[in-house]
DNA sequence: GTAAAGTAATTAATATATTAATCATTCATA
DNA sequence: TATGAATGATTAATATATTAATTACTTTAC
């Protein structure tokens, strides 16, 4: 076993390869790809958000939304709306069909990840986020212990 | 806080997005793509391995992986050597610039491998294993507690 | 008020991911 | 030993990632 298959890189992609099948077989029943997903998922709870607000969110690349919401439009889940207070920016707002559709879906979603939740303790979930917040921070703004 | 930025896939996505950025700089220093990076460090103790060994250790599709090693193999860094007992199997090797290559850039990843690791102490390291180990799992094997 | 700097979304070009299908080769078995 | 099942690599079609450039619009400084 190299030591390569134990970096911090592997350790999480595996992981994330090891999870994601189960919540992708439930998207695409629904005709949805993880990415499409993500954006409904950030709308949930908001009447309408900007592109950027969205990308910042989902932490999908913004040239990369473009796509990704010029699909959700086709399939009438979304739609756009260039503000009028400064016409560069875009709302995004989802239309009833997916509203409809996230409230279908985000109990099926829940319920994968309780499945998850439930392989380890509370405390184990906060000691998670508490070790890979600490790798993700940003060099600069760490505190010297 | 929206309850999905917590979820799991967006935790283990974020500390990716948080941790590639150095990686790749260097990555990109070398004319090298994250992914083309991942199977030249594969082959690093390696003489050959054949396209499927690489997938399975990489996590890289197959299918991806074919144009990756397109592009390795042009850039003169691997070859490809069709089997001589079962003509299927393609075995991958490093070239010598292949090797230096891979000689020059290991010390300077696992130097920012190393300087990720000093965030944390080798228990949490052990502890993020174990949890992560827990959740990739595949549902049937795991144990019942 | 206008030119320069800045910003949000988008386009462009290339690389990779995902799923299904194909192609060549090998294996298993009647 | 011919034939169908299995296997490894590849192709095909569509979706996304990455970086740089562009476009439309706003703001700032003069």
């Amino acid at each position: 076993m190299p030591k390569f298959l134990e970096s911090l890189p592997m350790l999480l992609s595996r992981t994330l390869d090891g999870i994601m099948p189960r919540y992708r077989s439930l998207f695409q029943a629904h005709g949805l790809t993880d990415q499409q997903w993500r954006v409904l998922r950030a709308l949930w709870e908001q009447k309408h958000l900007t592109s950027a607000e969205i990308s910042q969110m989902t932490l999908l690349p913004a040239p990369s939304l473009v796509g990704i919401l010029d699909r959700l439009e086709k399939k009438g889940l979304i739609g756009r709306l260039r503000s009028v207070k400064d016409r560069r920016h875009v709302h995004i707002i989802p239309t009833q069909a997916g509203r409809d559709l996230q409230a279908h879906m985000l109990p099926k979603v829940e319920q994968i990840h309780d499945s998850y939740m439930q392989r380890i303790t509370p405390e184990e979930w906060d000691e998670l986020n508490r070790i890979l917040n600490k790798m993700a921070e940003p060099a600069e703004q760490r505190s010297f212990a």
